[in-house]
RNA sequence: GCGGGAGUAGCUCAGUUGGUAGAGCGUCAGCCUUCCAAGCUGAAUGUCGCCAGUUCGAACCUGGUCUCCCGCUCCA
């Protein structure tokens, strides 16, 4: 465990001091769970965000993109079910420090009456010998009937208090069935509190005029309430995907692990619309065609699994995660989930506006069903950065810190190194930057000896460096040097671009697939 | 949100009878010219997380507050 919060701690600093990940407003103390991507971090952000588009939107001629607005009309979370899903009433026990929803616990309270009215018709049944229906029992028994009167009379009144967002009744109503804590049996408990997991904001210049909006807390959305636009302008057809990257916003109750859970995070998702009763076809498909993009970055595929969902999700027919083995653990990296035809249905329900499909083929209009793979582009990072952070003692018991970022997400392709500050080597070695330049990413040092600059690329996941030394002036050769390997091969000048494209293409890394 | 721990230079950290700050690495300039961080010279960088209080005097004591870490809790 030591080890494990040791290497993360590793991966946090590394990740701050080499310009990948700041807090942010740091000056200011900083804001909880909010981080900004500094010189190296945005490149390598950029970099798997476009490693995932080339290989979703690119590679797969039934799939378009999308870039929906982070603003959404109002309406659109009551129907995903957001507005309902993210609000919690929670409530904390002063004496065990326990916290609780409220409504869960008054469901649980009635959950034992209704144990109770299930233990007299067990005792009636052994009493006269016979089988009751549950219903007719009740009705005909006094006592149970009470009970069940009473479950009712809870129920209801929670749902009306919690519809109008009384707060206070809630509680009253807790304390007034004299429920306790269930581990400790306290019944010191604070107020109700609603915990709403979306931000909230206003649209309209003054207060009276202003419209309740909320931040996004999933991109999801603005392609369901596309996807007409879509398939009519875009003329698709069945089955045929929306693929859309960008921020997302959730007021998380603890966010933690650095860039793992945070506030404003930015997902990458793929909704894909489907004939309904194929959605176990494509949701294995989609299991596989993630899985195996993941396994294209070569980041060892001991390093992955998938999480199968036992409790799904209101909009969901099956779901599972694909994890990856993060400093802390194997934890969520990736979900494909099947969510039937939830979403479009809901929002014809609410929009009133037909969300079908008119299949050619079957002569008929129906509701696609989807199959989503929802990627954390921030995790992602994570689990790349942290993958590919490693230590290792040389030969002659030195170390080194190395960041063997795949080449194709690496932020710099190649450092141009001259030998020495002088002899005319600057020059040249600066003729070959301003060549490669146009191709790639690239930079330019000539500061401390060469060795020392080896080692700072290695810290920021550089693969090549380029030596230009006394002899490149006769034979017109540099040394490139390879990262992780720290061989040494020697070159001529006009090869060195096709040398680098070969190992950094995307087009290579995604043949892989 | 609760409990525990922490916050001193870019990083890692030292700094206890309270007397207005240091090291190593890194960074920058120069020398040296060297293919794997270890040569030489010089320099910059901190209102010691922030705000109050106690004190003649606070990095150090007290309170509050912010942030981070660990454990709960919650959770696509």
């Amino acid at each position: 465990m030591t080890n494990q919060s040791d290497t993360f701690k590793k991966v946090i600093s590394h990740a701050k001091e080499y310009g990948f990940v700041f807090q942010s407003s740091e000056i200011y103390d900083g804001l909880s769970a909010v981080y900004d991507y500094a010189q190296n971090g945005v490149e390598l952000k950029r970099n798997i965000r476009e490693y995932w588009w080339k290989a979703m939107v690119q590679m797969n001629d039934n799939i378009v993109g999308l870039d929906a607005a982070i603003f959404m009309h109002p309406t659109t979370w009551k129907a995903s079910g957001h507005v309902d899903a993210f609000n919690d009433p929670l409530i904390d026990n002063k004496d065990s420090k326990k916290r609780y929803r409220a409504d869960v616990l008054i469901e649980d309270y009635c959950a034992k009456i209704e144990l109770k009215i299930e233990k007299e018709i067990k005792k009636a049944e052994k009493r006269f010998g016979e089988n009751f229906d549950k219903n007719e029992f009740i009705n005909t028994n006094g006592r149970v009937l009470a009970y069940q009167d009473k479950i009712t009379a809870i129920l209801s009144r929670m749902g009306r208090s919690l519809e109008n967002e009384d707060l206070a009744d809630v509680k009253a109503l807790i304390q007034e069935l004299e429920i306790s804590d269930p581990l400790t049996g306290s019944k010191n408990w604070t107020d109700v509190k609603q915990f709403n997991l979306m931000f909230g904001t206003k649209l309209g210049a003054n207060a009276e005029s202003a419209m309740d909006l909320y931040l996004r807390p999933e991109t999801a959305q603005g392609i369901f309430v596309n996807f007409l636009n879509v398939q009519k302008t875009g003329r698709m057809k069945i089955p045929f995907g929306i693929a859309q990257t960008g921020k997302a916003f959730r007021n998380e109750i603890v966010a933690r692990q650095f860039i793992f859970r945070m506030r404003e995070f930015e997902q990458m998702e793929l909704q894909f619309f489907i004939k309904p009763g194929t959605q176990a076809k494509w949701y294995e498909h989609w299991k596989e065609a993630r899985m195996k993009w993941h396994i294209s970055l070569g980041m060892g595929t001991d390093n992955y699994r998938f999480h199968d969902h036992d409790k799904l999700a209101h909009y969901a027919d099956a779901a599972a995660d694909i994890e990856f083995k993060f400093p802390f653990g194997f934890k969520e990296l990736e979900g494909i989930h099947s969510r039937t035809d939830f979403d479009l249905s809901q929002h014809q329900t609410y929009s009133g506006k037909k969300l079908q499909y008119f299949d050619h083929e079957e002569n008929k209009n129906y509701t696609p069903y989807v199959l989503e793979t929802s990627i954390g582009l921030d995790r992602m990072f994570l689990a790349v950065f942290s993958n590919a952070l490693t230590e290792e003692t040389l030969d002659n018991h030195t170390t080194r810190t190395v960041l063997k970022l795949p080449a194709v997400l690496a932020p710099i392709k190649a450092a141009i190194l001259p030998l020495v500050k002088k002899d005319g080597l600057p020059e040249v070695a600066k003729t070959i930057f301003n060549d490669l330049k146009w191709d790639f990413n690239v930079v330019y040092d000539e500061k401390d000896a060469v060795g020392r600059r080896y080692r700072r690329q290695d810290a920021v996941g550089t693969p090549f460096c380029i030596t230009v030394d006394h002899d490149t002036l006769e034979d017109k050769c540099v040394t490139i040097r390879n990262r992780d390997s720290m061989e040494q091969q020697r070159v001529k000048i006009d090869d060195i671009k096709a040398i680098i494209e070969n190992k950094v293409a995307m087009k290579h890394w995604l043949k892989e697939l």
